[in-house]
DNA sequence: CCTATGTGGACTATTATAGTCCACATTGAT
DNA sequence: ATCAATGTGGACTATAATAGTCCACATAGG
């Protein structure tokens, strides 16, 4: 017996949320579930399942940003630099990715030849601000009450 | 003498709307703007700045998601498969790039193993919803009126 | 039958993302 | 002073997505 796997349609999804961002944001949550403590990359990767090594990297980027303060040597570890009400997501998705662009055109002179004759360019500056907007508005203390709130993941009972 | 090149800060940019639906969408406002006439491919590509083979590629994905329609051989070409009022953003970037999503683990059950503890989940979905809605307002014909009263391009006058 | 066109598949090139590895710097504890 | 635990920085690999190219073929009009 056979198994037919059809797939129908285009590539599945196209996300705009990269991974190391999602990394990140656990990250800060995990920090901001720890208050006063200075946690360790190990700690932080076991319990947000992602891959030491990267979330190191992923840490060192948040640490020049800005967004979370690193104790070297034994002992040491990771702590949030700022409360957590004052971290966005915007912010922390363009430390992480980059300027969230609609598109490249209106970044600026070079992004395209066309920039001058180009018509989509009210829409997509329109959209990015609404975007921005929203994503701006979201805070690491709205997601770190979140998780307390539904007791998951890492503020909660272990296992 | 000597240039020095500096980087400053991170990766420029992240672009929601990839190149191959940048130049998808302006072949359909292309098409828009002559309506009743079979267009090549060849002529959109010069038009509108887009790398000719690369543009056949988008044609056809335009074609099968019925935007377009296609007529084979000598004198054929393309022309829009639906009123310009009938076709939003949304649809264009979905079939181009996938389904928009703000990250895979919203998805499905196996975007991530997280999945179920986690609390993102719900900003994520929200933000979705806003940008899905968004884009799906915004129409053909609204970008092909902006580009006859602009008189640009390939609307106004020709070179 | 010839030519202009779209179709479909295979192919390459470039870039971004994701992830790994290792030598080194720092710090607290002994 | 030394050791072990920790973060730092650079180089490296692997995988995937994007962007683009090439060519044989199908089709339709003249």
């Amino acid at each position: 017996m056979w198994t037919i796997i059809v797939h129908i349609g285009v590539g599945v999804s196209m996300e705009i949320i990269r991974r190391k961002t999602e990394y990140g944001i656990r990250a800060l949550v995990h920090l901001a579930l720890h208050p006063g403590k200075e946690v360790t990359a190990a700690e932080i990767a076991e319990e947000q399942d992602v891959p030491l090594e990267y979330l190191q990297k992923i840490l060192q980027k948040l640490t020049r940003g800005g967004f979370v303060g690193a104790q070297r040597g034994a002992y040491g570890g990771f702590y949030l630099a700022k409360n957590p009400e004052e971290i966005n997501l915007l912010e922390v998705i363009e430390l992480m990715q980059g300027k969230l662009a609609m598109n490249k055109c209106f970044l600026g002179k070079d992004g395209c030849n066309r920039a001058p004759k180009c018509v989509l360019k009210y829409n997509w500056l329109q959209l990015e601000q609404r975007i921005a907007g929203f994503l701006s508005q979201i805070t690491l203390l709205d997601l770190a009450e979140q998780v307390r709130e539904g007791g998951l993941p890492g503020g909660g009972v272990k296992k």
